[in-house]
RNA sequence: GGGGUGUUAGCUCAGCUGGGAGAGCAUCUGCCUUACAAGCAGGGGGUCAUAGGUUCGAGCCCUAUACGCCCCACCA
């Protein structure tokens, strides 16, 4: 067998493990009718991006997840792809193109989707590489894009159904545009940012100079973009302000336009902000256009897609609209019409993939009616057919399902699925169909044209889980046996975006909620908890982390100590405590390899023929069957933090700190049956320990496994199962006891300074059969671990002057360390501890003499605590009679 | 304005259905003990934000307060 390194080192092992993966095949789930199957769906990273720790830490918990379902027995799909990212592609590649020194329009159209093509072939590649550094272990062979032609069939079929039935339509609605993007985008994609304006007061006169309010023939009204006040086409009051309700109905002149102006009433209107009157811009408001839609007024559309002011005849006409700003402000004032101008700090809508300010602006644009589609999205979640991990989540769900407005699909972009309808040129109707059309189904003229746009990179998104599977195709046997899939695993800053339009467009597509549960995390931050960021600069880069540490360092360093839902900060000593703790497995398999001199066969199933007796290989079997039980519990409820520090505790404290320890007196000089079974536990305990830990940390266990259980793939193992058998509860609490006495004497040799080389004769006294059985079984282990020369068991100790004394439950000892004792202090120590007990003792008597915890407590709880008295009142007893003594 | 969430050791965070406060890092002491100094052994350090309440019992449940963060809506 060979013999490994001294220290574990990442870098020569993870590609070579990857590969063996791949070419056993090991990702690859098909439908299978003897297993169950459990299926999870990739979020689809961007062809534009790079791997970042939000990805890492997304795969570290869909890796882990779909390895331990794979190692319980599952026929488990983990199915990868990518998204096409609509304008997040199509700015990159104008800018690819830019600096070629070629731009869009003069490819046109066809040549620009090469280059888009081109790109996406490029960059696809590059984040399936950095996804495999992670170890993911997804099922490449059923690598999808969300363009690919059965994700386009899937989105022809789905617009196609949806228009059918009256739930996509065509509309002129104020919507969300971006000058720079030159493309409609949804309100999901427009963010807040507080940005400093003005609030600019703007006198608009009366047209009847006989009216007039406060003794003045205008009226003020408060404006943060005056600039649009070329598109006003009323001003409002609140219907109840009784200051202003004798002129609604009156006219304004616009100022410098000269416009007619009506003064309506709607209750939009705040009395209380400004003057009370409002300025109604409908084309370039969302509120205006609505109040406009109530009271018919006209619209007067005043920017062009440049966001340049277009309003013909006037010295402003082609202006940008910041600089027109300045130039009507000045005019303003010139000629008297502004009141005042304050410094204004106010939120302005931008777009979040280029932070421009967006344009509200109305335009003839497709759109999802979402009302009919919200409320059986709003009852899966009510009935149970979908959970949220954590479950608070669902109400950020429910929110925005219930506030949700009409969902804007069309974008003047070219790169993305391209809007199946064909207008006609000669009836004016139009044609929805999954299928080229060349010909109008109305009038039969071949005079027909595709519609331009193309739709939101959501609307495929959203399709994601069935359209992967073979939908629309519904007697795929991927999607027959796959879909629904079993869990999501996202971050909660998409479940607007992604998780709520998978679970509507999912259930009215295939109507079944495309998974059972969701399992949310949060964001990873820098040190000081800032988002990693471009502009910030601040970003950690995972292949970076993986080239220093390994993957499986990294991995751990996201999943130990995460609870989902939580932001983390990363830290790269967190990663450094990974890659000792992996350290730490691998020298112990070091230890074992060097010690298994006769290379004996191993075979774990011998578990069941070997007769286990000794105290110590059933304390840790029986320690290792309750790790397997709590992890599997963990994991089942997705707290892999919680289940992975178990078992890193196990492997580290029981297993290497206790375990092996007391094995290195048989290995070193034991008989040779002896060795032979110690090092069937040893492996015993080292083969269940890497199958628990491999869904973590799977290149590590993969490579160890393979050394050790001569070339098997640990992939392919069975994860461990809890057996009743292997509980050994009076083992387990008996060297407990031991442990503590080996503690107790290390930390008096510590406080003493105990030289090493001093090595004493302890004394016991016990009245306890099976206490004292288990310091004869243990005294190896006492000895080498607490360096004690011998143990006596004796009935009294009359002087203790000489010794330091250890009182323990049933059981006393006494350590000769004479010249070091130092009987002030060691009758202060005994003070001490009296006290320590004797708070104890008056805490248990407390509770136990409270009638109401007696009779309302559980008989268990009420038994504990009368356990505890005993002991520690007999503690008391043997602690007191030391004390006398010296 | 609405909703969510946090406040636990010096730092970053866990803490499952309420039953004697944990980890990593940092720190202190002693060790290069032939698996591992990326290590071993031992130690120090917390009125679990505050005030009430429910309960036999509260870090955990309820109410209020303070400070913080996030999301949504967005007042011109």
């Amino acid at each position: 067998m060979e013999k490994l390194e001294k220290n574990y080192n990442p870098k020569d092992i993870e590609d070579r493990i990857y590969k063996k993966w791949m070419d056993t095949n090991s990702f690859v789930a098909n439908p299978n009718p003897n297993k169950k199957p459990y299926t999870i769906i990739m979020p689809p990273p961007n062809i534009t991006g790079k791997l970042h720790m939000g990805h890492a830490l997304d795969i570290s918990l869909q890796d882990t997840l779909i390895r331990y379902k794979r190692m319980k027995g599952f026929e488990a799909l983990w199915q990868p792809g990518t998204d096409h990212a609509a304008i997040s592609t199509e700015v990159k590649v104008v800018d690819k193109l830019k600096s070629e020194g070629k731009d869009k329009y003069s490819l046109g159209r066809e040549g620009f989707m090469k280059e888009a093509w081109a790109w996406k072939e490029k960059y696809e590649s590059n984040i399936i590489e950095q996804q495999k550094k992670m170890g993911a272990s997804c099922d490449w062979s059923k690598l999808r894009f969300t363009m690919d032609e059965g994700c386009s069939n899937a989105v022809l079929k789905t617009f196609k159904e949806l228009f059918d039935k009256g739930l996509i339509y065509k509309g002129k609605r104020i919507i969300n545009w971006c000058p720079t993007c030159h493309t409609t985008i949804s309100d999901a994609e427009v963010n807040y940012e507080e940005q400093d304006g003005a609030l600019y007061y703007v006198r608009y006169y009366f047209e009847d100079k006989n009216i007039s309010v406060d003794g003045k023939n205008y009226i003020v009204v408060a404006t943060t973009r005056p600039e649009t006040m070329l598109g006003d086409t009323a001003v409002a009051v609140n219907p109840d302000d009784d200051r202003y309700k004798n002129i609604v109905g009156k006219f304004l002149i616009l100022p410098l336009v000269g416009r007619k102006l009506e003064i309506i009433a709607d209750e939009y209107v705040d009395m209380e902000f400004g003057s009370g009157f409002v300025k109604m811009t409908p084309c370039h408001d969302p509120n205006d256009f609505e109040v406009g839609l109530r009271h018919n007024l006209e619209q007067i559309q005043i920017l062009d897609d440049d966001a340049k002011i277009t309003f013909k005849g006037s010295k402003y006409d082609g202006m940008d609209r910041v600089e027109c700003r300045k130039v009507i402000v000045e005019d303003l004032k010139a000629e008297g019409f502004i009141e005042k101008i304050e410094p204004y700090r106010h939120n302005v809508g931008t777009h979040d993939r280029c932070h421009t300010n967006i344009e509200p602006m109305i335009k003839d644009q497709w759109f999802v009616k979402m009302e009919p589609l919200a409320k059986p999205a709003i009852d899966a979640l009510k009935n149970g057919d979908l959970k949220f991990v954590p479950s608070n989540f669902a109400n950020t769900y429910l929110h925005w399902l219930e506030n949700i407005k009409d969902w804007c699909i069309s974008r003047q972009i070219w790169w993305g699925h391209r809007i199946p309808v064909f207008y006609c040129r000669d009836c004016g109707k139009m044609t929805v169909s999954e299928k080229k059309v060349t010909e109008c189904e109305h009038c039969k003229s071949k005079n027909i044209y595709q519609d331009e746009d193309t739709l939101d990179t959501w609307f495929s998104s959203a399709l994601w889980p069935f359209s992967t599977l073979g939908w629309p195709d519904t007697n795929d046997e991927k999607y027959k046996y796959f879909y629904p899939t079993d869990v999501l695993v996202t971050g909660y800053d998409i479940i607007f975006f992604w998780v709520i339009r998978m679970v509507f467009s999912g259930i009215e597509q295939t109507g079944k909620c495309p998974f059972d549960e969701v399992l949310i995390h949060g964001i990873v931050r820098d040190e000081l908890g800032r988002k990693m960021s471009k502009s910030l600069g601040n970003g950690i880069d995972p292949l970076d982390i993986i080239n220093v540490y390994g993957a499986d360092a990294l991995r751990l360093a996201l999943l130990t100590g995460n609870a989902p839902g939580n932001d983390m900060r990363f830290y790269e000593s967190r990663v450094a405590a990974g890659r000792n703790f992996l350290n730490k497995v691998w020298n112990a398999t070091r230890f074992i390899l060097m010690n298994d001199t006769k290379e004996l066969a191993f075979d774990e199933k011998d578990i069941e023929k070997r007769s286990i007796d000794n105290l110590e290989d059933k304390w840790i079997i029986s320690k290792l069957n309750n790790t397997i039980s709590e992890v599997t519990n963990n994991i089942e409820k997705y707290e892999l933090g919680i289940a992975l520090e178990k078992i890193q505790k196990f492997i580290w404290e029981e297993f290497c700190d206790w375990y092996i320890e007391f094995k290195k007196g048989i290995l070193y000089n034991g008989t040779d049956e002896e060795k032979d079974n110690a090092m069937f536990v040893l492996k015993y305990v080292l083969c269940t320990s890497l199958k628990l830990l491999h869904p973590f940390c799977p290149f590590v266990t993969e490579e160890i496994f393979g050394k050790v259980f001569d070339g098997k793939l640990l992939i392919k193992e069975e994860f461990p199962n809890f057996d009743s058998k292997h509980s050994f509860n009076v083992e387990e609490s008996s060297l407990e006891y031991v442990k503590n006495v080996i503690s107790t004497i290390r930390n008096q040799r510590s406080e003493l300074n105990v030289p090493k080389d001093k090595k004493p004769d302890i004394l016991i006294t016990t009245g306890d059969e099976n206490i004292r059985k288990a310091y004869e079984m243990c005294s190896e282990f006492i000895k080498t671990l607490a360096l004690v020369n011998d143990l006596h068991f004796v009935d009294n100790v009359d002087s203790v002057d000489k010794y330091i004394s250890l009182t323990f439950d049933n059981s006393n000892i006494y350590i000769p360390f004479e010249e070091l004792v130092d009987t002030a202090k060691e009758r202060q120590r005994l003070e001490t501890e009296i006290r320590k007990v004797e708070s104890e003792i008056e805490r248990a008597k407390g509770m136990l003499s409270n009638e109401r915890f007696i009779s309302k407590a559980p008989a268990e709880k009420v038994n504990e605590e009368k356990e505890k008295l005993k002991k520690y009142e007999q503690m008391l007893v043997e602690l007191n009679s030391t004390l006398e003594k010296l």
